[in-house]
DNA sequence: TATAATGATAGTTATTTAATATCATTTATC
DNA sequence: GATAAATGATATTAAATAACTATCATTATA
């Protein structure tokens, strides 16, 4: 079990790349080149932030990516949030099942609270912090 | 994403269940008629805790599954990590490869600070809180 | 000796995740 | 206007993991 997973990770440092770059617009396939992701996974990653409005699109030649929001705005819980089905970590398979109140149940408390501490700190770590503090 | 996941939450069900039963030993086929768990699961579940001393075994006919620590002794985690691999949720899927240095990256850092949160919490959360609580 | 249990381990199926492929649409440049 | 290079949308395949099942040996009781 991975708390962050492989496409939230490549979106973090696609995003930590192009503030780094500080180019107008970037590319698919440059990103794919330069930071050696698949390209068709990386357009769908690509393609998921910017219907998130975390970036903008130029379509046609000479077109591409660019960033939509600033660094300090845009949270790792965001990011987990989208590529991760809201992140969900309590969910219990026994509804409807064993578990006979699901209301009653100390380890699903437990569980959520510790849903809601990741959630605190992971909104608090912004893509600035991720650049600046490295 | 699941923090728990169904081979931990059958075993602390079927734990629990023991305790409450209070029956001397209980055959692997019982708790799988009793707890609507498919029977060749709950075996492979029952061997593990038997192999890492959380439940002696009585072989042959009349045999079973029996509690050999008490519900104080025995917490969430230690379930937690026989089952899911240790709970390693900051593994980063990028070493060797994409990132410059493991040893710099924040992301990695917080990542591995709400590890050793979530381990704290569920290290104190024993199967006598789960049965108590409720 | 037959039966009912676990020990050990192999095998299958289902689900999820990862990766790829295709074609339409858009836009810049020649 | 034609061509090339880009994204939009979406379908498909492949790989990995999780869930579940099956088998046979060993043990112990009646």
């Amino acid at each position: 079990m991975l708390l962050i997973n492989r496409d939230t990770d490549y979106a973090i440092r696609v995003i930590v790349y192009m503030f780094k770059m500080d180019e107008k617009t970037i590319s698919a396939r440059d990103i794919s080149d330069r930071l050696d992701i698949p390209y068709p996974f990386i357009r769908k990653i690509l393609q998921t932030l910017s219907k998130e409005n975390i970036l903008k699109t130029r379509r046609g030649r000479g077109g591409g990516f660019s960033l939509k929001k600033l660094p300090e705005d845009i949270t790792t819980i965001q990011l987990v949030k989208i590529f991760q089905d809201d992140m969900d970590i309590t969910h219990c398979i026994f509804k409807d099942n064993i578990c006979p109140d699901i209301d009653s149940c100390i380890l699903r408390k437990e569980v959520k609270s510790i849903e809601k501490f990741i959630k605190e700190r992971l909104g608090n770590l912004t893509v600035e912090d991720l650049i600046r503090k490295q």
